[in-house]
DNA sequence: ATTAGTTCGTCAGGAGAGCGAACTAATGTC
DNA sequence: GACATTAGTTCGCTCTCCTGACGAACTAAT
């Protein structure tokens, strides 16, 4: 341990706490930071004429109607930097353009490359110089870039491991590959884990500071957002609960590459379920149509699912007493889902915790990345302790971003 | 979220940092400490000088044989306070009486009152000041004191819920009691999460900064310490397997009050189980002994037990992605258990942990609680960011303890 | 005994950051 | 037009830490 504690000098605290709260709630005057805060005026004026200078907050109007001298208000200047968040799904690949307000510029999707690895990268890479064209934004003013992507990153290696849902992905320095393609501070995690911040900062777990997010679709995976933050286990691999062992007999082999849990529930094994059942293959939301209409076979199906799910729901409230749930992915997004289970669930979790269905649906990633991208671009530029070094490389010969100095 | 930033001037946080290396690496110079805290020579000065004035530490000595001039070295004034540790277990009630540096002073242990509520309280009080008088300590000198108990603390009310082992607590607002009767301050937390700590601190997890405790006993329960720190949930429950459903048929009713987890998995199930094969009443150690004597009832009991536990761990391993799980006790302790489970955890989880037998065994939670309450002490002191109100209150009219100036 | 080299401890000066209080400026109300 | 109210500025002060210089104490070599 070789702390050594005034390593963030007080002023760039202070400065984050002013840019958040300028972030949070819009147009704000001098004296309103200040409240908000608990910085005195004084500071609070030299920090927001520093940033004024400096180009990342400018002037919004002023203040209107009460009594007492009219307030100058200040915003985030919205075109000062961007960033980019990214999506990266088995099938479809969702990217997204921020400006550091968090207003989505411009955004795109597309089917995720399946010739794997390499051309994903270029798939990616192209998708974002796209966008950034599209939206006339000079690339050297993208300070970060988040992704967010099934498997467990090992931050160590830069590699992605247990991902056997993108092709040609295991085995690579993805981390490695992207920066160096995009040139500019990148932020690699689990897609579930980004749902869960996205849930949080624009969905459905608003203001909530203990919850699961638990994902039904291609898979099964859950993200645990646990005294403020998420939680991540010791390798990464916490949530995972597609291995958890306790749906099939645990004791019998087999099922071991994808996960017990997840063979069961996940939309394959809910189609197959069906098929084992009628003979007939349909996707998910054919059953879940078919199971609205009446048919029995649908309805059977649909209950023995949402038994499951119920017991794995519970399951997650003994062991981590969180307040809410929050159910998506594919097939948990569906708003019929979590009244079916409600009743479930209730007779089976001893402290019930709230059950939402997610209200970002197939976005809930995307969303969580770029929240996690302005994070990471936010804490580089107002509280770093290194120097700071913003990349300014490859194309777009544009107006550079206002430098932050640091002293 | 009011936040207010230099809530704790750098001071405190300085001398904090002085204190903790104080009390980590005993006899130090105060170059070593500017070293070690990153502070600079001069800082280190002022705030060793300070404690020094304030009574908290002390000269030790002075550095030898090494060139130049001689180092005078400092560590902390053992008896400048003390902290009391508790653990208050079904059937019996630990206390210890530490000192800041975190030596047991004395400690006692007794069985737990039977008649409940305010009569444990009265033998809690009566015990810690019959350890501060063996150890003669004056009362005003011992500065927090920490509670284990078993049950769901809730912080707003002051009350312990879900405490079915421990008669007449339910319902009390113990924290408030336990304060009064004390005349300081006071810590609750739930047993296992002491455990918890104190596994962390002197135990097998030392170091660790991702771990589960799982306790194997008069009842099933698991501490969380995930990140650098206890993970309680939304409401204090998070880690009650017991509630978990996943071994009887979960939809069944009935088993709604321990558990159905518990009702199998704790040491009553253990011995249902050995009683119902045999006919014979034994306790857990009994049925192990005659199963390391060879006897086949016994075996077949212990196996199907490990089995159980082999799939809460993976349940575990899945949801929590943990370094390490530590088993404890009164039969997780056994050390042959983890041996027995071994094999069937491997065949299981899919990202193994590492498993250790509790070092504390019995003594865990009481380990803990020391901790907690230096810890608490150790806050108030040095970190506090209200103006500090030493309470020196009832009894012992020795020496004052040496007050802190805070301006 | 003298000298060199090293480490400890103190002092003085200065920089960064924050705060309270006093003061000026604008604006609405009676 | 007097007064209350709110916004913004300036000044002086405090706290805290750091750097650099320097003397004190000590070991090792000559």
């Amino acid at each position: 341990m070789t702390s050594s504690y005034p390593l963030q000098s007080t002023r760039q605290l202070s400065s984050q706490a002013v840019v958040e709260v300028l972030l949070r709630e819009a147009p704000l005057s001098r004296v309103q930071i200040a409240k908000i805060t608990g910085l005195s005026k004084q500071t609070v004026n030299e920090i927001v004429r520093q940033l004024e200078a400096e180009g990342w907050v400018s002037e919004h109007g002023t203040s209107q109607g009460d009594v007492g001298r009219r307030a100058v208000t200040y915003s985030m200047q919205p075109g000062a930097g961007f960033v980019i968040g990214v999506d990266v799904g088995a099938t479809k690949l969702r990217v997204a353009l921020s400006d550091l307000a968090g207003s989505v510029v411009s955004q795109a999707e597309d089917a995720t490359e399946l010739r794997g690895g390499p051309h994903v990268f270029d798939q990616i890479h192209a998708m974002c110089v796209g966008l950034a064209e599209d939206a006339g934004v000079p690339w050297a003013r993208i300070l970060t870039s988040a992704f967010g992507s099934p498997g467990v990153f090992n931050s160590e290696t830069g590699h992605l491991d247990l991902a056997p849902n993108v092709p040609g992905l295991e085995g690579l320095d993805v981390a490695g590959a992207l920066r160096d393609r995009l040139g500019h501070e990148i932020v690699l995690d689990n897609d579930v884990n980004m749902a869960v911040v996205g849930e949080r900062w624009r969905g459905a777990a608003r203001e909530c500071s203990n919850f699961a997010f638990v994902a039904l679709g291609t898979g099964i995976g859950m993200g645990i957002y646990m005294d403020g933050a998420v939680r991540r286990g010791a390798h990464g691999a916490a949530g995972e609960i597609g291995y958890a062992p306790f749906v099939n007999d645990p004791f019998q082999p087999s099922l071991h590459r994808h996960g017990p849990l997840e063979e069961k529930l996940s939309s394959q094994g809910f189609s197959a379920a069906y098929e084992a059942l009628t003979g007939e293959h349909a996707p998910p939301e054919t059953v879940f149509e078919r199971q609205a209409a009446g048919e029995p076979a649908a309805a059977q199906v649909v209950e023995a699912y949402v038994r499951q799910i119920a017991l794995v729901l519970s399951t997650v409230t003994a062991f981590l007493d969180p307040e809410l749930i929050v159910v998506g992915g594919g097939i948990g997004s569906r708003p019929e889902l979590v009244g079916e289970l409600l009743p479930h669930y209730r007779r089976l979790a001893a402290n019930t915790a709230e059950i939402r269905t997610s209200a970002l649906g197939a976005r809930a990633s995307l969303v969580g990345a770029i929240a996690v991208a302005l994070n990471h671009a936010h804490t580089r530029l107002f509280a770093a302790d290194v120097p700071q070094k913003l990349p300014l490389p490859t194309p777009g010969a544009g107006a550079e971003p206002p430098a932050r100095s640091v002293r």
